[in-house]
This record gives structure tokens, C-alpha cells and sequence, in this order.
DNA sequence: CGTAAATTTGAGCCCCTTCAAGTTAAGTGG
DNA sequence: CCACTTAACTTGAAGGGGCTCAAATTTACG
């Protein structure tokens, strides 16, 4: 078990979870019946590093099921994470054969992995992938935009409730709730992977995740179970645009 | 003149200096015929405003020469740049219809513009333009990723030192100095703007070049013209890894 | 129940910001 | 050509937000 425990039984890109949302979404069946050929299933279990950056990477990737960081580390040991990949995000790059960040899971992780000459090939071949690629990669340019700012010019206090305000609204789409009366969510990630996405210490993490609980705008139980139970209050603390926006 | 200066005659794409770089660099004679058709050259003064935020973007474009920045603005004025454009990078995004950065031109800038329905509609037929813009987008993503290490872990003279090895080692490519040697370059950007990119204030960012001119690691001729004598020593006070790395 | 990891909390300090003033540089009109 | 104006930049002083170092507490798990 020990040696097989990373590796599952085929599934059908029919029954797949993410068959709508991920690289292959706008694929048709002839066209997942090549990808079925190159595809095989991976889990790994939390704290699991995925790859490392730097090494050789034979396979690109979808995240199934699961959580997992993209980060990136300096000499000296400063961390900063440069991603959160959700279910149907994609991992590597097509043409680029060494990994440019650590992957690591936070949760159990699945991913579908293609092998990855087989996969550039059929980019070449089949617009759809590339496509669907082009505008998966642009979402993850904003999201890296908006986080920019994030990371530049926002308090302790507003990252926090930004990144509350993040999983929550991403919680509440799954379970749809009302997003703007209570939602209640787990945390995915650690103080320390907080901190580093954040570009905060953990210990500062700590102190702003009690401040907004002694504030009201969040309440906790155990350590990762959150509830809000005023959503537009929560919102309010991240700096964004409270309105949402008329034209946004 | 004052209603026809951003307003300029027909450039052949055989002849454009950013054609091997640009979006159009895969296509061939006969794909470029079409893009020669919905194309129209702007130029912008230093200063001005290319789009605002939320604008309705009827075009994409593509720089041709001059530098523009890609900023995001809070409520309260706090802003950040998020990207930076150089000849040949490519501004807004196919499938959205509003700007979602304001984009101001540095430097007296000339673009090349398509208007967004005929491009979007060559973009499913002719693959190349898609490829292309995969390509560049995936560069914009890791530059952003890079950038968000920064943003989020570098001090601030870090944030200097890295900025200017940048700016030095794109001039350095433009002009072939050797790249170890003695560089000289002019700064295209304010310390305002500068403080933006790096999310520092502009009196820390002057602090700061003041210090590394202090420390004798660049020396400077007026507030813009810059002088590096030994680059391997202003690169090893970016914090990055020095080696320039054999796997990197 | 015991150990280690995760988290919280405290105290002091430092880097960067804020606020303020002064300096340099680049026009602009007389 | 020079006074005037304004934007860009530099420098100083003081304060604060987040970091560092340290210890206590809670939680998970064998």
C-alpha cells in the first residue's frame, strides 16, 4: 500500500468533477478520448510536496480534488506563496520542461496528470485545450494582479479579511448559501501558509485573525472553523470596493 | 494638429520593429494581411491616460514603442502598479469588453490597436495569434509571480536593487554592453511611480537610491541617469540567488 | 497520558511611513 | 536672459505597524 497509495483507478472524463472547469472543459468526446490515453491519477496527502522547483517536470496537471500552494523561497528562507490552486486549476507549463515553483498539498490531493509531450502535441493539434489554456491563464493573471495590490498596500487587517472574504465567497458558491447573510467555512491552511501568502509573520496572522474575532466581524471555533456572520461587515474590512461595483 | 497628434499614418507589418516579438510574431504573410486590415496606429504624450479602469475597451492592442504602466487604485488613493509595458507586450483581453487596470502612458507612446471584434473573431480561426498570446501571457504570469515575492518579502532596498537590475539588464540586452561589466541607463519612471511598482513610499524609495549611491553601488548623473559599475554587485543586494542558477 | 506541532499572547525594537521643509530642475512668460 | 512657477526630488524628525524573540497555551495524535 505504501508504494500504491499515490496512484488510482482510471475515471471516466465523464463522470469528472471538474469536466466543466478545467483545461479540457470545451473539448469534445473524440478529443477527451485522446486525453483519456495520456491521463493518469496521482494523490498525495497534506503536506505532501507535489514537486519541487527546479525539477524536471514530464506531466501537466489538473487539480481534481483538493488543496494546494504554488510558493516560492528565497536563500535566506523567505517564503511567499504565488498561488492557491483550487479544484480544475492547472499545473505546469506546456513548453517549459522544470518547474518554476514548489507545489505542495495542504489537503489530501488528486490530480490528473497528462503526460506532458503527448499533451503539447495535441495543443498543437486541437485549438480547444489551448484555448481553454489561454483563458485559464489570464484568470490567473488578474488574480495575481489583484493580489499584487493586496501584497503592496494593504494592512495586516485588510489581508486577513481579504483572504476570509476569498475562501468564503468561494465556499459559498460550492454551498449556496446566502453570500451576503452567515456563511460558515474551515480554514484549508495553516497560520504559516496564511502568513506566507499574505506576506505577513504567522504570529501577526495570529493577532489579526483574534482582533477581527474580538471585533465581531468573524467568530471562531477550534481553530479553523470560522463563521461570519455578517458578510457586507466582513467585506467592508478587506479595503475593496464595497458596492461590488455597478461597472465591475 | 492638436485632434490628429495620437493619430498616425500606416506602418507595414514587414517593416514594424516589434514584429517578431509582438502577438503577431507566429503569423504568416497571409494572416498578417488581415491584421494589417484592422489595425490603426495611436500615440500618447507622457502622462496621459491610455484607458481608465471600467472604460468600455472596443480595441486590444499591442505596444510598439515607449513604456506604459498597468496600475490599480483603492478608494482611499492607495495604488499599485501591476504590470509594466514594453514595446511589444500586449494590452487588454480578448472575451472582456471594460477595462480592468488603468493603463497611462511613461513616455511619449505609440500603439498598435485591433479593433477587439474582428481580432476576437481571427483569434478562433487562426490559431497562431492564440498560441502567441498563450505564450506572452504565461511570461506576464510568472513575471507577476516574481513580482508578488517582492512585493510581499523584499525590504525595501531590495525592492530598489531589484527594480534597477531590471531596468539595467533589459537596456543591457537592447544595447549589448557587456552584462558584468559597466551598464548606463536612464530611469523611465518617477519616484512616485517607482514607489508604486514596488509598495513603498516615494520618500523611501528615494531614501533608499540614495543609499545605494552612498554605498557605491550605482552612481547617478541627475535623478534619472544611472550609472551601475559592477552589476554582479548590485545583483547580489536583490536578494535573488547570485549564481543566476544552473537549473534556472 | 505524553509529546510535538500549531497557535496565541506578550514585550521591545526597527524599518518604513507620515508629516514637514528644503532643494533641484524644468519650463514659461515678461 | 532672468524672475517666477511648479513639479520632481531630497532630507529630516517623529511615530507606528508589523517583526523578532520568547513563553504560554491549545490541539492532535500515538
Amino acid at each position: 500500500m505504501a508504494l500504491q497509495e499515490n496512484v488510482r483507478t482510471h475515471i471516466d472524463c465523464g463522470d469528472c468533477p471538474i469536466r466543466h472547469r478545467a483545461v479540457c472543459a470545451r473539448c469534445e468526446s473524440d478529443e477527451l478520448k485522446l486525453l483519456e490515453e495520456m491521463k493518469y491519477y496521482r494523490t498525495y496527502e497534506a503536506g505532501q510536496t507535489v514537486i519541487w522547483s527546479g525539477d524536471k517536470m514530464d506531466f501537466v496537471a489538473s487539480v481534481v480534488e483538493g488543496i494546494a500552494t504554488l510558493t516560492q523561497t528565497m536563500e535566506d528562507g523567505r517564503t511567499q506563496m504565488v498561488g492557491l490552486l483550487l479544484p480544475s486549476d492547472f499545473v505546469g507549463r506546456p513548453g517549459r520542461d522544470q518547474a518554476a515553483y514548489d507545489v505542495t498539498a495542504t489537503t489530501r490531493l488528486t490530480m490528473c496528470c497528462f503526460r506532458k509531450k503527448p499533451f503539447e502535441d495535441m495543443m498543437m493539434n486541437t485549438p480547444h485545450i489551448g484555448q481553454r489554456l489561454l483563458e485559464m491563464t489570464l484568470d490567473e493573471l488578474d488574480a495575481a494582479r489583484e493580489w499584487m495590490l493586496l501584497l503592496g498596500r494593504k494592512t495586516a487587517r485588510e489581508k486577513i479579511a481579504s483572504l476570509l472574504a476569498i475562501i468564503a465567497r468561494r465556499d459559498a458558491t460550492l454551498k449556496l448559501s446566502n453570500s451576503r447573510g452567515q456563511v460558515v467555512f474551515d480554514l484549508p491552511l495553516t497560520r504559516e501558509a496564511m502568513a506566507d501568502y499574505l506576506g505577513l509573520t504567522l504570529e501577526t496572522v495570529s493577532r489579526q485573525i483574534s482582533a477581527l474575532k474580538r471585533d465581531g466581524v468573524i467568530e471562531l471555533e477550534g481553530k479553523r472553523h470560522v463563521t461570519v456572520p455578517d458578510m457586507e461587515r466582513l467585506l467592508d474590512e478587506t479595503g475593496d470596493d464595497t458596492d461590488g461595483g455597478v461597472f465591475a
